[in-house]
DNA sequence: ATACAATTGTGAAAAGTAACACTAATGAGA
DNA sequence: TCTCATTAGTGTTACTTTTCACAATTGTAT
């Protein structure tokens, strides 16, 4: 009737938070198939391993469609595979890698991208004496280089391991570069466009969420 | 007048979404007072700095006290020594490292753990070609030695930087040795105790939760 | 002195999220 | 074939979290 009841209509507006579980689900779905060889799951399996409400599970997944069979639960490969297609792991994505550090080096050599869904296919410093170097198959190149790269490659997804203090510059260039999905590893928050996604690692964000819990002597 | 009703009084329960948001809170006061100079800041400026709103800062952190002034606003360093204080970081945290790896080192080097409350005391790997290796100015040692020097040495915080297969194993390992917190890096759950805090750092996992929101070509 | 702009802390309302509890379907076994 | 244990999907309820909005306080400027 109203403009609001037609925009209801296509309410599939999904919780971030929904979104957010899925990529666990999927982790696990693959633990249970190469690990535990099942060919078939339950929501309640399925949160028992990850300590996660069966309800909880069947609720998300709902959002969906209807993946699972009644009296059985879910055969894990077919779940999987519609995991990938929502959250667009259907394709490899490109992703750049910039800072050569320690950090860098270690997430050059991660073996665990491929077979997830993520190619590293650039890797950017402003170190003179780490460029030309090459990890993990690939050589550093200049920072300066990285905005034609990108473009060329249509990266759209980049991973940051520099400094704080030159996050927020860089960051201004993978935008500026076409990037939409940034994963950070400096322990500073980026300001960027509403249309470019942002996640961060920073580990002592993470012990000192954990310390509260802690006693102290 | 009943259990509960006196169990309510202490109802100091604080949301673990709260808890979370205090290490952000203090990663951003101490940006102000060391790149920006300011001796003094509002809620308003702070939730601009972090993408959050003024009501939400002043709803978290009134769950522990009154730290500003109207008019005014809060004193940074006097806030940045209170979440500290909240945070059980006005001690130094002992931590271990377990795996020797790229990632390993990456953590080892990082120079972030010693001015935010940490300092990695042990390295930990069972590979024999690692055992002996000085990463970050201490020698890795052999995983058997592990229960006995974190015994030792209390410590009660451990990173695991290990592959998926060994994780859990190790786990067990170091919540026997009285480890009470684990951040770690392996794509897989960990089953631990219920007094004992867990936090994952998988970077699939984050940019997994990206792609979702990207437009596939 | 007084007025005023800035800002906190907070009760109440709104929005969002998780758990419950039930129906319907499925397959296995008697 | 019939019964029964299992399990998905879901409307409703309960709970959690965020936002709103306002009184109270502060410092500054006139």
């Amino acid at each position: 009737m109203t403009d609001e009841t037609l925009l209801d209509e296509s309410d599939d507006e999904i919780p971030d938070i929904v979104i957010g579980r899925l990529p666990v689900y999927l982790q696990a779905l693959t633990f249970l198939a190469e690990e535990e060889g099942k060919l078939t799951t339950s929501s309640h399996e399925l949160g028992q391993q990850l300590g996660i409400s069966s309800a909880q599970i069947r609720k998300d997944l709902s959002h969906f469609g209807e993946f699972g069979k009644q009296g059985t639960g879910y055969h894990v490969g077919y779940l999987v595979e519609q995991l990938r297609r929502i959250l667009h792991l259907d394709r490899e994505w490109r992703v750049a890698l910039i800072g050569a550090g320690y950090l860098g080096h270690a997430l050059a050599h991660y073996g665990g991208f491929g077979r997830r869904g993520f190619s590293i296919v650039g890797i950017f410093d402003n170190d003179p004496t780490k460029v030309g170097q090459v990890m993990g198959g690939l050589p550093v190149q200049p920072v300066e280089q990285l905005p034609d790269v990108l473009r060329q490659q249509e990266v759209k997804v980049a991973i940051l391991a520099v400094p704080a203090a030159a996050a927020q510059d860089i960051t201004d260039l993978l935008v500026g570069a076409g990037v939409k999905a940034i994963l950070s590893y400096a322990p500073i928050h980026l300001n960027v466009p509403a249309d470019v996604q942002v996640r961060y690692s920073d580990p002592v964000v993470q012990l000192q969420q954990m310390t509260y819990y802690l006693q102290t002597p």
